[in-house]
DNA sequence: CAGTCATTCCACCTAATGGTTGACTGATAT
DNA sequence: ATATCAGTCAACCATTAGGTGGAATGACTG
């Protein structure tokens, strides 16, 4: 049996936004921030980097879309907070993509088998 | 004791590229293509997308350069083979994140229990 | 030898990314 | 009231990414 077809046209589109956005090493580091320090505010992440607070600010967004940091605004701070929730979802994937291929090797024994019992008539 | 400047500075881009990699869902599908059908050649794959057969290459290229694919070249079909191996990196890093965010924790702890003692006194 | 097949390389287009600076909003301090 | 601070928004710029089509390479088929 040959299932050429079989791909699972599951977009995803979160867990390309999780991992999209922990592919940038600045923003990873602000994620390793957060891990070490725990919740902080904007400009306080932003001391850490060479670069504009305007810039940490867009990182910190796109974090924020992917769900993996929350923001608490408290009057004119705000106070960004870890979530690593949506670090989960990767995992899932993964385990998926190993199961699928545990899944062909199984059916590839299945066809050995068959085979050799055939053997036997 | 407070680490203001303590982020690990280790770009990672190794792990950089394979998060990137990782994040496109035409390249997630490709991998999902080859944990169920095995190794396969760039057409074969390419059949799959609606998409051209350049694209295709293109993305199977960045795989490449990420580690989570390799290519055997035989005479004028090139051979595409999963490599899971490269995933292991992702699984590192959220180890690391998790183990940084737990000691965090536990140094708040002995604050409190050191605060405990002396009320104590 | 001409044609096709498998694949890449190249040139091109468009949209998205990562960064900049400068102006803006709203709260706080003097 | 004015200056300052926290942070975003908007416009801009350079680079990269994802896609296209067409030509080039190199082996196989008739």
């Amino acid at each position: 049996m040959l299932f050429t077809h079989m791909v699972e046209r599951k977009d995803d589109p979160q867990l390309s936004e999780v991992l999209k956005a922990a592919s940038d090493p600045t923003r990873r580091a602000i994620l390793t921030l957060l891990a070490q320090n725990g919740a902080g505010r904007v400009t306080a992440l932003a001391k850490h980097f060479d670069m504009s607070l305007n810039a940490v600010s867009k990182h910190i967004k796109v974090l924020e879309r992917a769900g993996l940091v929350t923001r608490r605004t408290e009057w004119r701070e705000h106070i960004i907070e870890l979530n690593m929730a949506p670090l989960r979802q990767i995992d899932l994937w993964f385990a998926e993509l190993r199961s699928i291929w545990a899944l062909r090797l199984e059916a590839l024994e299945d066809i050995f088998n068959e085979e050799t019992a055939n053997d036997d008539d």
